[in-house]
DNA sequence: ACAAATGTCTATTTATTCTATAGACATTAA
DNA sequence: TTAATGTCTATAGAATAAATAGACATTTGT
């Protein structure tokens, strides 16, 4: 289940992938606009920008923007920055592997070889799926409401 | 992320695939034999009981067995009572639908949007696979380690 | 050089969820 | 009738997530 933090991270990103990068947008601006607590998205802006997705200016008409096109930009990426991967099991995030308390024996652990097929199938949607496929998407969902309401008046 | 919990249940479920259905296992033995606090397990197989997974017998001689086949149980139905479905956001979990909070508008959102296709994915997998998969797969993966040493000597 | 605007960093608090434990109770078999 | 066993309710403790506070550093424009 995504953290609040992800999906604050998501909605800031949809909305820079809305702004010409050369405008920056203020921390306290997006919070407005998103309804995010201001100081927990100061937090997450800078772990997005420390990880290479956002980039900021310091000073007067400073502000964060994307440090590359939406359409170059994964959910996964964005999701591995804010909860650490998508590994249904510790034991499973490449890094960083303290493996699982619970387990005896990693090679034949039943649970981790299931499990190792649940992340495979997480990975494919989330590494071809970029920020601006989901602005896409949500902008077709817009339109198609739009033209209900049309076809109703 | 799966929870602590879940993991004891596939562990002690694993362990119930392994037994004959006329022989209950003990809680206690259970908690023994992989390693779960006792109290922490009762509450886990009566959730798996009152979820029709499990079926037990109280008095002496009695304990837990599993309600079907290992094979006609999937990992997805398991999944589902430890940890109330697998959707990576509230918002898509059929029943008790709270919705998020951070969501203004249901239909258009594209973090939901994309999160089902993410959901749909693991879907695919934990519905297909079941505890005797699990198991199954763990025997080979004890098979293979016994090769190699054979092998070595 | 200065002041205002803005992001950066460290620490702390509060809330929520997860994990674990305790003990009384109900049921069954011998 | 008694010992063995699962059932139930309540609570404590630990870990993690969410939110807040305030001092600091950097840049821009005058």
């Amino acid at each position: 289940m995504l953290s609040k933090k992800t999906k604050y991270a998501l909605k800031a990103l949809i909305n820079l992938a809305g702004q010409p990068p050369d405008e920056p947008v203020l921390i306290s601006e997006l919070a407005r606009l998103e309804q995010i607590p201001r100081k927990f998205l100061e937090a997450i802006l800078l772990s997005l920008k420390n990880a290479g997705l956002l980039q900021s200016k310091i000073g007067k008409g400073g502000g964060y923007f994307l440090a590359r096109e939406p359409r170059n930009i994964s959910i996964g990426s964005i999701i591995k920055v804010l909860e650490g991967g998508y590994a249904p099991v510790q034991c499973l995030n490449a890094s960083n592997n303290p493996g699982c308390d619970e387990c005896n024996d990693f090679s034949t652990c039943g649970i981790r070889l299931v499990m190792t097929d649940v992340m495979q199938a997480i990975s494919s949607v989330l590494e071809t799926t970029t920020l601006a496929d989901m602005v896409e998407r949500s902008d077709n969902a817009k339109q198609a409401n739009a033209n209900v309401v049309d076809f109703n008046i």
